[in-house]
DNA sequence: TTATTAAGCAAACGATTGTTTGCTATATTG
DNA sequence: CAATATAGCAAACAATCGTTTGCTTAATAA
């Protein structure tokens, strides 16, 4: 039934997968039926079974598949910068522009929540984690005051750009770019007036 | 069918409720089936619908009532205190005590995203968005550098304690009142270290 | 070329979903 | 007390859910 040794050449599970993250992220997991998924790539209902043995199977593949793809976005810009607060700002503008507009595979593993996957819900929580480990060394080599929590720090930021998802929209004048640039200055320069 | 005049002293309503928002916080609203609610407080699914019409207007009905009280228990707090950064940093203590621990029914508001009950969409979004005017109320109200955008720091603040309800553990140590001290003093002095 | 295996169709399975209808009992109102 | 409206039971409705089975076609491997 499902990892074939070998992929027929003709085989329209790439298309599966796209149809799957592309639904998944704007109608959420329960929201969106193995029904839905067939009738976006013209196949029958049945006929998904031959590459997933459960619709949780086929969640985790475009779990799998977001992760890698919003690591290798970060990845990409946080090299080109050297000063670590750029690094992070590079990374925020890259993590921020896949899971609102780039990425259908990056949008569903924001978008959905492990828990509501119970069968699933270790492996997404896994996948997730490697993904933030990302944050992790990047904010490990911020030049920061001593004290500072970089736990505290990575969950604020990680939090607030996750969030973005329930409030952004594309038509407002706050995109990717601007975002990140604030919320970045917000954790970097204290905001309380000097009296 | 709804919103009788009277209520009955024996009407199970409260309990419906109550049951309703301990399911759809713990379950999600479309993992929780009309079944599951009845059988929670012994009755029969039908029954149900003495009190709603549909299943989306009882998830309102408890919307509502998340919205009332996580905003009775932040105006509480906040009362108590006169410096504005205090203020907001009480706000946020009553607010993640409300959506980690105390309050079901705030939960709900957290957990649930309007986008995903479509019908009752706008309705959702506007009780969100009477309860978030208070953050708007409060952030005004702090003394800032020239030039901070408010609204960003709104939005990074309550992004941040919302997004907690996905990795917050009973048991762990960073406990709402930790957090929120850790938040806000994020925001309040800058990270970044004084070469 | 022959044997194998993946990909998909066709059709159905049992279970669960939100909701409706008709009836009865009881609490409230006048 | 009589009239009314609420609360709930009992039983069913049609629709949709994830999934299975048996078969056919075509691509790959030996």
């Amino acid at each position: 039934m499902t990892t074939p040794r070998t992929l027929h050449a003709d085989s329209r599970l790439p298309q599966v997968l796209d149809a799957a993250a592309r639904l998944f992220r704007s109608q959420g997991f329960e929201g969106t039926s193995v029904r839905d998924i067939a009738r976006a790539v013209g196949m029958l209902p049945g006929s998904l079974y031959c590459h997933f043995a459960t619709k949780e199977e086929l969640l985790t593949a475009v779990y799998v598949k977001g992760v890698q793809q919003i690591s290798s976005a970060v990845q990409a810009v946080v090299n080109k910068q050297a000063n670590p607060w750029e690094r992070l700002e590079a990374a925020c503008v890259a993590h921020l522009e896949s899971i609102l507009h780039d990425d259908d595979y990056a949008q569903v593993v924001i978008r959905v929540r492990p828990a509501d996957v119970a069968v699933v819900h270790p492996v997404l929580i896994e996948l997730r984690n490697r993904y933030e480990a990302l944050f992790t060394d990047l904010i490990k080599a911020l030049p920061l005051k001593r004290g500072t929590d970089r736990r505290a720090l990575r969950l604020m930021l990680i939090g607030a750009l996750n969030w973005s998802q329930t409030w952004y929209r594309p038509d407002g004048q706050f995109k990717p770019r601007v975002i990140a640039r604030k919320f970045v200055a917000l954790l970097r320069q204290g905001q309380e007036a000097s009296t």
